[in-house]
RNA sequence: UGGGGCGUCGUCAAGCGGUAAGACACAAGGUUUUGGUCCUUGCAUUCGCGGGUUCGAAUCCUGCCGCCCCAACCA
């Protein structure tokens, strides 16, 4: 279960007995493939830009991407396109093959960046140069915007569209050895200003940044645009099916007129499909670089965010996060997934998986007055009643215990059946206990339980077949280990945090997380290692934090909650 | 008002002319030493709306309505 680093391994696609998937993206490739096309090839990349961690919809990508490769017996290359060096670092290039390798989507040794293409593609600008296809354009930035025109009137020609391929061939090199202020030229393709589609215009292929690419160095001043730079990257690897999402549809004629007038190895096909979204979170680099940046959490791996990173630190495993996406599907709608799909990924796989122990998060005593002082006795617990090869553990069991706060009402209503005076419950795998006082303290808070066993109930059984019917969680006072829990919650307090144009640092939730630092766990668990996963029983799921847990101490983060229906039926108001 | 997309259960999503899969969520029962899990059952006479074609349409045609993307020297 400690797979917090080394990854899911490559692998397969989790085969999961389903029917063959057959998206519109699979049918797509059966087309191609059946109509004789790449030469029966099918290859796929994943291209990440370096200027931000990788978060759940970008598994959602890597997944259809790298799943398709395998299906069809295919490759799958890693490429960052990294053609932005002012916004892009190697700390994100680092942090994404991480993430990449943990999904186990496997790129072999086929890791590429854009900038390896940088001569090819200068080259290919300047053979477009020469067949009249592209100039050097001197307008400013706002000029070009406004020559551009509008999505309902055609733009207008730049005065240097015409501008000899010779002297715009001049210019291209004085601007690529760094003779220019940026934003003095540009290099554009020509095209046409009356195109309806606005990425037609002339677009921009190169611009001059006086600045240095964290792989290039300070080798270049001009940095080819996204558009020149994605496509000819596919054709230059041999990608058979780009795909990408949905707001590059409008690139795609682009996409093609590029691999039509240049002279490249081959022929890439570009298909687009709806990116992911999510409930209670946000997606957008540029949002969670903002929550990161403002504090408003502890860093791009902190367990509320929608990262990878995060996700891992929260607990999620490879596999959860890859049966998620293939739950979610691929198609071309534009859609928001409930958050609780996710969650109940993760749920699946860790209630066949975790090992169930015993914790208490806000500590009540409980004495039990009829049991010798002093004794210890070794309970046998279950370590999984999902998995009987799991085994059992032995759990020591004394006079004085704690219980959850939560688990005893001394007004209770009718149908909680939980601790209250007079009332006999289930010590799990213990005995049956019952009820007898409550101190209080000066403010009236009841502080302890004072309650009596019954020892035919050994085991927890019930002797003479009397109906019980809570069964409580508990730890021995003197043996419990003291450890820091972090019980997260949603990082939103409502499921849409943009909705109607609010500022979606409005809508933080400000419970969303809780630091408990004194709870109560089973011996055992003060020594459990860092990636340790496992169920505090009646609690949630629980991990133990791979970066703050320190030997002897782990820090535990609340994976899941357990699905409560006592909650609900007391938040509905109706267990009275 | 130009161009490109998309509209099937609360949320995703199958379906591609033969009479609405599945998952999550939700609801009701059952089992249960986790109010967990598991099991059973229910949950779109209807596919954005209106016409049309057809023996038959969510699937074809047509008109309308709604939502998303495009006017960064971002990707």
């Amino acid at each position: 279960m400690n797979d917090d680093l080394k990854g899911a391994g490559p692998g397969a696609p989790d085969a999961d007995g389903d029917a063959e998937r057959n998206d519109f993206i699979r049918a797509f490739v059966r087309e191609d493939l059946a109509a004789g096309r790449n030469d029966g090839r099918v290859h796929t990349r994943f291209p990440p830009e370096p200027n931000g961690y990788l978060h759940i919809g970008h598994a959602k990508a890597i997944m259809i991407n790298w799943t398709l490769s395998q299906e069809f017996g295919g490759k799958f290359n890693l490429r960052f396109d990294d053609t932005n060096p002012e916004k892009e670092d190697v700390e994100y290039v680092e942090s994404i093959k991480t993430d990449v390798r943990w999904l186990g989507a496997d790129w072999e040794d086929r890791e590429f960046h854009a900038s390896d293409y940088f001569d090819q593609l200068y080259a290919w600008a300047q053979h477009l140069v020469r067949e009249g296809k592209a100039y050097v354009c001197s307008l400013d930035e706002e000029q070009i915007r406004e020559w551009r025109g509008t999505v309902t009137e055609a733009g207008k020609a730049s005065p240097d569209r015409e501008r000899p391929a010779a002297e715009s061939l001049d210019l291209l090199e004085r601007m690529r050895k760094g003779e220019f202020s940026e934003g003095k030229y540009t290099l554009r393709a020509k095209i046409d200003m009356a195109h309806p589609n606005m990425k037609m215009r002339d677009p921009l292929l190169y611009r001059i940044r006086r600045v240095p690419h964290h792989r290039t160095g300070d080798k270049w001043n001009i940095y080819p645009m996204y558009d020149f730079a994605h496509g000819q990257s596919d054709a230059i690897e041999g990608i058979t099916h780009s795909l990408c999402s949905l707001e590059f549809e409008v690139h795609r004629p682009l996409y093609e007129w590029f691999i039509e007038n240049l002279p490249v190895p081959y022929k890439p096909r570009q298909i687009e499909f709806a990116r992911l979204k999510l409930t209670y979170t946000v997606m957008s680099k540029r949002k969670l670089l903002q929550l990161v940046k403002n504090n408003h959490v502890a860093g791009w791996d902190d367990p509320r965010m929608p990262t990878l990173s995060g996700l891992r630190r929260l607990g999620y495993t490879p596999t959860a996060i890859r049966r998620f996406a293939e739950r979610v599907g691929v198609a071309k709608r534009d859609s928001t997934v409930d958050l609780d799909l996710l969650k109940w990924s993760i749920r699946e796989e860790l209630n066949r998986e975790a090992p169930r122990v015993m914790a208490v998060l806000r500590p009540l005593k409980l004495v039990i007055t009829n049991y010798p002082e002093g004794q210890v006795e070794n309970i046998t617990c279950e370590n999984n009643p999902e998995d009987p090869n799991a085994g059992t553990r032995e759990v020591p069991f004394t006079r004085e215990l704690y219980i959850e706060q939560d688990d005893f009402r001394e007004d209770a209503p009718r149908k909680y059946f939980r601790l209250k005076p007079g009332g006999e419950v289930r010590l799990k795998h213990a005995y049956l206990v019952k009820c007898e006082d409550v101190v209080k303290d000066a403010a009236g808070n009841v502080v302890e339980v004072r309650c009596t066993y019954d020892p035919e109930s050994h085991g927890g059984s019930s002797p003479d077949g009397r109906k019980v019917q809570g069964t409580l969680q508990w730890v021995s006072a003197a043996h419990a280990a003291r450890v820091e829990v972090r019980l997260y919650d949603n990082l939103f307090r409502v499921p849409f945090p943009e909705e109607g144009g609010a500022d979606f640092l409005e809508n933080l939730n400000p419970d969303s997380l809780e630091v408990i630092t004194d709870a109560l766990v089973e011996p055992g668990l003060g020594q459990v290692a860092p990636g340790y996963r496992c169920q505090f029983m009646r609690l949630g799921y629980f991990f133990a934090d791979p970066v703050d847990s320190k030997p002897g101490a782990p820090v535990f983060n609340r994976t899941a909650t357990l699905k409560d229906s006592w909650a609900k039926l007391e938040a509905g108001g109706k267990p009275e």
